[in-house]
DNA sequence: CCGTGACACGAGTGTTTACTCGCATACAAT
DNA sequence: ATTGTATGCGAGTAAACACTCGTGTCACGG
């Protein structure tokens, strides 16, 4: 986050919560390219000279929105995972691919401007994070296990595969409305992925 | 590419590939977020003022840049799938895998900049025109032969799953060094995606 | 209830930068 | 050659906008 500096009263702790979410509500409304911190402190209904209290930059708010927004995705779908790390393979990576799905569906708006409007690069350590973690439960769950098939392939390389492999194709089927399966469909085919490379 | 107006002479068609070449070369060497106008002039060794004889506006330029690049990599993957389109599918799938890698790693920077730096909105047209062209091509391959398995999948369907986690695969090992495999794994894994996946 | 630091305000400032416009030069046509 | 047009120049302009700072208000400890 990276605060000016530290929020001490309540009403201050309260100002830090209305002007992310404001800058989220902006990102939402108008587009990133259109956010300007008098936005920002309008919509939150604070004067601009309060942002500066506790974000040291424009930059920085919005990365708390992105931060926030990610961590989110991250613990819904680090969630679903060790919810069913008990399953069989197939159970576990169709209720994976459903949990992520409705993660993203969640805000789809957000979604877009945070993937397609924001450079990547603004974000590219959530994003990092998110995979992260998601690969290390996943890793840890395919080491535990025998594959059904011959010979039994890296955990480290089939996760890095499938997680990268089912973020890409999990975004993009909901940003754009255009891919010729619907939602069913895709989610069996991101679990015959899993099971392919596992 | 919309231009102002059209270049007529000679000279004025080298200056618009001058401008196109310099906002590259800014884009590769200082970032899209030190990219200004007076900059690409400079290194393009014109005054800014020229830049507006045939570009409307800066983003143009960008776009220009943008538009180039991504249809250079559309000519080289697609003319390897056309190139191999006679072979079993197992060689052409791996010799489209080593055509896209070794696109992608002719300009490594550029492609960084494109992919994460730009916001992707900004050349999201390019992206899904190359998208779009190796599908088409893809799905026609696939349409034409039988699957070695039982059932026929569809292949509209296939070819978006295929194009799109390759792409984003390929993209991410060349961008991020961190991948748990090398090329040539890469390379298998690719191939046996989109052989489980036809 | 007073005093002191934390908090909030918002008009203003300084900078950055995309883009223009009046003028100069090169070229083509006749 | 001469004239009209296309091309090129670059100092200058205007607008946008991130961020500051001097002033005022609030809340809490004593």
């Amino acid at each position: 986050m990276a605060l000016r500096k530290l929020p001490r009263q309540q009403r201050s702790r309260d100002m830090v919560d209305r002007i992310v979410a404001a800058a989220r509500d902006v990102l939402v409304a108008d587009g990133y390219d259109r956010l300007t911190t008098n936005r920002v402190a309008d919509r939150a209904g604070v004067s601009p000279g309060s942002l500066y209290q506790y974000f040291p930059d424009k930059a920085s708010i919005v990365e708390e929105v992105t931060a926030r927004y990610v961590d989110r995705l991250t613990e819904d779908v680090v969630a679903s995972l060790v919810d069913h790390v008990h399953e069989d393979p197939e159970a576990m990576a169709r209720a994976t691919a459903e949990a992520l799905l409705s993660a993203l569906e969640r805000d789809p708006t957000l979604l877009r401007v945070v993937w397609q409007e924001l450079p990547v690069s603004r974000h590219l350590d959530d994003r990092l994070g998110l995979e992260r973690r998601v690969r290390d439960v996943l890793r840890a769950y395919l080491g535990g296990r025998q594959p059904p098939g011959s010979r039994r392939r890296d955990p480290a390389r089939s996760s890095w595969l499938i997680v990268l492999a089912v973020e890409s194709l999990a975004v993009r089927f909901v940003l754009d409305d255009d891919a010729p399966l619907d939602r069913e469909e895709l989610v069996e085919d991101l679990v015959a992925l899993g099971l392919a490379w596992w």
